[in-house]
DNA sequence: ATCAAATTTAGAATATTTTTCTATAATATT
DNA sequence: AATATTATAGAAAAATATTCTAAATTTGAT
C-alpha cells in the first residue's frame, strides 16, 4: 500500500471530480510541473489506487431511471450456494451493486432498469432464477437525493 | 431527449468501460472516422447524456473500505423538514449516496467509511445530528459482490 | 549533522491526440 | 426529384501527453 501526502490526495479529488482536465490545469491547481503531475497519476494508477476512468451517464436520458434495492435471503449458506449464487448476480447486467450484508437478509442488491414493467420481467425472468433465493424483498427509489462516485480520502 | 441510435450505444458502452481510450481507439471499435467519433461524443456531452468523466479508485487503498447501509425514518415529512434532511444528507461526504424510498423506512443511505469506529463517530456526531430524524437501522457490509457505475444502454 | 542513494521535480524535445476545417456522402423534408 | 440538413472522412492545425535529461529535494544510514 502506497503512502499518499497531500498532493496525491488533492490530485486524487480532483480527478475524481473530473477526469478529463488537462495535466496543464492539474499542475496550475495543485502548483507543480506537468511531469511531476504526469509522474504521480502514473504511479497513482500503477498501485491501483485509480482503478479506471469512466464515463457516467445519466440515467434519464438512456430510459434507467427507476431503481429498485432488493434485499435477498438464501436458503442455505454452504460455501457452494453462496459461490453460485453471486457468480450469477453479477452477471445481471441490471444489477449495479451487489453486497453480503449482515443484518435479516444476506445480500442487498441495486438494480437499474426503466420502469417497473420491466422490473417485474426482471425478477420473473432474471432474479427468481436464480438457485438457492429463499426470499426476497424489494423497494423503490422515490427520488434521488445524492449519488457519488466520489470517496473521500483521508 | 436524444435518439440514440446503436452506434451511440456502442459508443456509451465502451465509453462506461473505460473513458481514457483515444478517439482512434474507438473508431477502430466501431469501424467510424476519428472525427466521426469525436463528432458523436460531443453531442453526448452537450445533450447531457454523458455527465461527465471520473477516475475511479479503489476504497480499499485509500482506506475506505467500510460501508454502511442506512436505513432512516423521519419524524415528520412535511416539505420543510424533507428539504431540510435531504440537504444536510447531501452535504455529508461519507454519505455517497442517498435515496428517498418507498416501504417501511423513508431513506436509505450508502455510507463510507474506513472502520466501525468511524462510523459510530459519523453517526454520532453527524447523522444523528441532522434534525427531523425519527428512527435508524444500520446494515453492514461484509463483501462487495459487484460495484458498477456502467448503465446497460437498451 | 553529513553523505550517498533514491525519488521527485522542472523544462525542453518529441510523439500522440484532439480539434478544426473543407469537402463529400448519406439522410430527411417538402 | 430537388433541396436542406446532418453525418462522415481525410488532411491540417492546435493542444496535449509522453519521454528525456538534468537539477533539486527527500530519505536513510552512518
Amino acid at each position: 500500500m502506497p503512502q499518499l501526502d497531500a498532493t496525491d490526495k488533492a490530485l486524487l479529488e480532483l480527478l475524481q471530480n473530473d477526469s478529463k482536465q488537462t495535466n496543464k490545469a492539474l499542475s496550475l491547481s495543485l502548483g507543480l510541473s506537468v511531469t511531476a503531475v504526469y509522474e504521480r497519476i502514473r504511479k497513482l494508477e500503477k498501485s491501483g489506487v485509480i482503478k479506471g476512468y469512466v464515463a457516467l451517464l445519466d440515467k434519464k436520458q438512456v430510459n434507467r431511471n427507476f431503481v429498485a434495492f432488493c434485499h435477498i435471503k438464501l436458503v442455505q449458506h454452504s460455501q457452494d450456494y453462496v459461490v453460485r449464487f453471486e457468480k450469477q448476480v453479477a452477471n445481471l447486467e441490471e444489477v449495479l451493486e451487489c453486497y453480503h450484508i449482515s443484518g435479516d437478509y444476506d445480500y442487498i442488491l441495486k438494480v437499474l432498469v426503466a420502469d417497473m414493467q420491466e422490473f417485474r420481467t426482471f425478477m420473473v425472468n432474471k432474479l427468481t432464477k436464480i438457485d438457492h433465493i429463499g426470499s426476497t424483498h424489494s423497494m423503490f427509489m422515490i427520488n434521488e437525493v445524492k449519488h457519488s462516485t466520489k470517496i473521500p480520502v483521508p
